[in-house]
DNA sequence: TTTATATATGAGTATATGTTCATATGTACA
DNA sequence: TGTACATATGAACATATACTCATATATAAA
């Protein structure tokens, strides 16, 4: 093992190159989560990774509403709000109670709002 | 202005629907932010959804890294880590200082940590 | 039952994104 | 000056995504 200045030569990799920093690299891998968590964290994020469904949840934050209400306050199609009430209710974001022909939808998970109210307070410093 | 229990038809919409719930719609709309709010709330949400640049950030929250340690970690190729850490860059997420051939890569954002926090939070209850 | 309304959804399309591959740039060292 | 290394980047490609359009489903009202 030929040390020069904490560099570590390797003789494979993922890469070509031959030179890392083996001690930081052990040290930061042990703090590495593991590949679900990660896996899970990125399908939340993406969630809120769109404006409409930013929207969407910022509405449904103040009160609940019915599709139509949604997409008239949104100016938008009602299959394009239906669509993406589809992908909010797959993560388990929204949940909707039908009232007659309407459905009323709501926040379903608490840490909605914590995570847009933290995300607000970054775009708006 | 015809009236049946909150709700209230109206001539023209986005969509054919034409029964609404005048008073939640008003009171949602002003709580609505503006669109660029939600752009740049977008934007930033879109850099946390992706296990990629959820890692690279949570390596670089333990300790600054250099392009290779990354790739070496993260069994990923040396491009693929480099575009990333380009696109964390362009976001003012990460930053880094040239020491001799290697670029070594840090943390810029101190939300990036809450944001992480946060999102782990959520997913590991 | 017929008609209108409210929502859901499948298919299609345009755009965005993440990776690979090849190569360029820049630095250190012989 | 030439060679090896560390990183950056453009192009290409495959996949994911967000919308539109058409239509299905479900409920209420006539």
């Amino acid at each position: 093992m030929k040390h020069e200045n904490n560099l570590f030569e390797i003789d494979e990799g993922t890469c070509d190159i031959k030179v890392i920093h083996e001690e930081s690299i052990n040290k930061v891998k042990e703090e590495l989560l593991d590949d679900d968590t990660y896996h899970e964290l990125e399908e939340t994020f993406k969630i809120f990774g769109n404006s409409t469904r930013l929207k969407i949840l910022s509405l449904l934050a103040v009160e609940d509403l019915c599709v139509c209400d949604i997409s008239e306050v949104l100016k938008m199609s009602q299959s394009a709000v239906s669509h993406q009430l589809r992908t909010l209710r797959s993560k388990n974001l929204v949940k909707y109670t039908k009232e007659g022909k309407q459905a009323r939808y709501s926040l379903a998970d608490k840490h909605v709002i914590e995570i847009l109210k933290i995300g607000i307070e970054h775009v708006l410093e």
